[in-house]
DNA sequence: GCCAACGTTGGC
DNA sequence: GCCAACGTTGGC
């Protein structure tokens, strides 16, 4: 089988609870991504393949920003608290030179139709090899 | 199955 | 701290 091509994810965390300085505190980097209780999101979370990179969100924090990049290093399998939902395993692999804020996003031609902006609440959510390589181009 | 009430997210 | 957006719950 063909290895598939690698998507591209964007999850956020309040970083007064769970920051990328910790995740990447974390024994192998790695953290159980679980606690999502919104069936968009779950359904994200199951789409999810090993090796998928995922853009790090630092939502309500001044300034809002992608802040890393993490990597899905377990696919989805049932939440711990509870089976009904899903989880996956992140491992934080870069933390950006420089976040890209939110109010920079809003502002870059191309990325107007990010989920981010489109899906306010929306916790988990798809990014495009394209917008994927934009923000990483802003982050240097 | 509809929809009002309620709860939560998250930008401002 | 406010409140808009919107997902979820629960009565009917």
């Amino acid at each position: 089988m063909p290895t598939p091509a690698r998507q591209y994810w964007l999850v956020k965390s309040e970083p007064d609870v769970f920051s990328f300085d910790d995740l990447v505190a974390s024994p192998k980097q790695t953290t159980t991504w679980d606690g999502v209780r919104n069936y968009a999101a779950r359904n994200h979370l199951r789409a999810m393949k090993k090796g998928d990179q995922v853009l790090f969100y630092h939502s309500s924090t001044k300034p809002q920003a992608i802040v890393g990049i993490a990597e899905v290093v377990r696919e989805a399998y049932p939440d711990p608290a509870d089976g009904e939902w899903s989880a996956v395993d992140l491992r934080g692999v870069d933390k950006l030179k420089r976040a890209v804020t939110l109010e920079e996003i809003k502002k870059k031609k191309g990325l107007e139709t990010m989920a981010l902006l489109r899906i306010g609440r929306l916790s988990v959510q798809p990014v495009t090899p394209k917008e994927f390589e934009t923000i990483i181009s802003m982050s240097s």
